[in-house]
DNA sequence: TATATTTATTGGTCTGACCAATAAATATTT
DNA sequence: AAATATTTATTGGTCAGACCAATAAATATA
């Protein structure tokens, strides 16, 4: 019975913070107290209070600033991906496998999106499909293609599609060089894009499916 | 050009190892230098040793044994459980969502599996079948379709989404209780995983595919 | 008022100490 | 000789206190 997670000072400090976030009396964003007065909070070394901080860090809860403090990471989503990066390489992944998980988050909140959608998020989307013509560059149209199955992602209301989804992404910058790519937004693709969207929007599911699947075969 | 991801020392040992395992240097299941070797070997502190140890060991990626040694872990595929089981309950996600994505990730490794299935990983999966009537009672059951389900995921190849979905598979039975889980395994249950599983032998996607999603559907 | 400087706070690293668990070596018993 | 108990050395876990380095706030200066 000495397996016990909560048997080693660390553990505790980490799981009293995470549950301080869960209960929101941290909030995104917020400031931790100092360490050194973290020492005297949990009555425990400064070496544990920081051994706890570096996991939180890692994982991407905090964010430490030299000679400012500790914060709770702003942008939620990039959690996991450190160790998700890690893993992949510590396995020898191939780059495909990473593709193959992008274009099937992509399929699947497509279609969560069309049925979780609300209207206000409606309005944004069509406000970023009519901005979508203004995007010539090569650089720009890959990040506008990212914003829009960022958006869609989110509009599927899934946290767990959303949180493995951006680490997905972000798995892709890191690995391969966008500008580099070969695919080109020709007018096809172009076409597919508002297409997907129109379907999202008229929560159809079964459309959005369908284009979504067909915008997955132009990556391959 | 202070942002760099190296100007902390801690950093530099994870990168360290890290690679260390990457090139082989380290294998699964290794034991670590002591941590004291470890301190005259990058000529640092024992904090920033343990400070790097911390975060591969909430990674998963080492065991921390009191009075033993710090090992490099032995199931892989128990990377990025914990930052993702965080982040989904920091997130407030719901239940359905982790459902949701086991039934994704089943699906796609079907696919994938009757594509990429070795002919000697057919003689196994066969086995299982055969031991499938053997399975009575409940607990074993869903053991049984567990073990199963994995396999798949592993025929796939694909290692992002096995090291993926064995985390969600992880978040399930953390999160539920599969004692009282509703979903019998009845008959109709069980011909579709013989379906399922011939299917893939037979190296048949689409098959596969369609009893992955008919699968599926009784989980919703 | 705007800018430069100082100061206090805070994270980053180091040293060295002691406790606690484990495995290996040794002594004891059977 | 083999099994068991005990001791010992090694190793991880924790603590205390010190100093460096970056930052922000307070203060002084232009």
């Amino acid at each position: 019975m000495n397996e016990n997670k909560h048997s080693k000072v660390y553990r505790k400090i980490i799981t009293d913070i995470q549950n301080q976030i869960v209960s929101g009396q941290l909030q995104l964003g917020d400031k931790l107290p100092a360490e050194r007065t973290l020492v005297s909070n949990y009555n425990v070394s400064r070496s544990s209070v920081r051994e706890a901080l570096r996991t939180l860090e890692i994982i991407g809860i905090i964010e430490s600033r030299h000679g400012d403090g500790n914060y709770i990471a702003n942008n939620i989503s990039d959690f996991c991906f450190e160790p998700i990066s890690l893993s992949f390489q510590l396995q020898n992944g191939k780059i495909e496998d990473i593709f193959e998980l992008r274009n099937m988050f992509e399929i699947r909140s497509s279609i969560l999106a069309a049925k979780n959608i609300t209207d206000m998020e409606k309005q944004e989307l069509k406000k970023l499909l009519t901005n979508f013509d203004n995007v010539s560059s090569a650089e720009s149209v890959a990040e506008y293609d990212k914003k829009i199955h960022k958006s869609i992602a989110k509009y599927s209301k899934n946290i767990l599609l959303i949180t493995l989804y951006s680490a997905v992404e972000k798995l892709v910058e890191f690995t391969i060089n966008y500008r580099s790519s070969t695919v080109s937004m020709d007018n096809s693709l172009i076409e597919i894009h508002k297409n997907l969207c129109r379907a999202i929007i008229n929560r159809d599911p079964h459309a959005a499916k369908r284009y979504a699947e067909e915008h997955a075969t132009m990556f391959n």
